[in-house]
DNA sequence: TCATTAATTTGGC
DNA sequence: GCCAAATTAATGA
């Protein structure tokens, strides 16, 4: 967990279930509460104007959700959406939050150093998404996610995300995303078991 | 279990 | 890259 969810309850934090597809918040939103995921995951994404859906992350337990937005004084440029069937979130409202980061010096050092990993890992995957080559932008967002696994070995990482979610990250269309991740497969880089991707 | 819906895959342009 | 159609998986009554 990036902060403690006792010291989170403390400053008043309100724990919320979200069920699949539910909205946590709506782009335009004014930022009120800092959120962290106690369980399940939750993407943040942008729908442009021809209904095309680009996910800018995903989210999983233990993480903050657009924390940054507590820091500025801007609306969510992003919705947030939970992706698992149960999704937990501790919210707690933003001056309070505030005030907790003041008084407390470790979860201050953690949640700035949180923020920039995430701008780090965007530095990483906005230079490899732009290549025009669309298995570069596909291996990246697979190491991306397999950085948070323990076991770094070859093929060792299920990606639960669907093909369709690596076409709203990547940028790519569905069927590109399908027929890269197939000839990756036979230069060896992953491997599909029952149309499950291993990497 | 059957019907419906969503996701995946293939092929043509 | 785009679209349509076929196939398969997931979901719910």
């Amino acid at each position: 967990m990036l902060v403690d969810v006792d010291l989170l309850t403390f400053y008043g934090g309100i724990t919320e279930t979200f069920s699949h597809s539910e909205v946590i918040f709506e782009e335009g939103d004014a930022p009120r509460f800092y959120y962290q995921i106690i369980n399940g995951s939750v993407k943040l994404n942008h729908v442009d104007d021809d209904a095309k859906e680009l996910i800018q992350s995903i989210l999983y337990k233990g993480q903050s959700v657009c924390e940054l937005l507590l820091f500025i004084d801007e609306k969510y440029p992003v919705n947030a959406v939970a992706i698992s069937q149960e999704c937990t979130i501790i919210k707690v409202p933003k001056s309070r939050f505030l005030m907790l980061l003041e008084e407390h010096q470790q979860p201050a050092i953690d949640v700035r150093r949180f923020i920039a990993e995430r701008l780090y890992q965007k530095f990483v995957m906005m230079q490899n998404n732009s290549s025009k080559h669309s298995q570069v932008r596909i291996k990246s967002i697979l190491t991306y996610f397999k950085s948070f696994s323990e076991d770094q070995s070859p093929y060792s990482y299920e990606v639960e995300l669907t093909r369709q979610q690596l076409a709203a990250i990547t940028g790519l269309r569905i069927e590109t995303v399908i027929r890269s991740v197939k000839k990756m497969e036979k230069e060896k880089i992953l491997k599909i078991e029952n149309r499950k991707i291993y990497f």
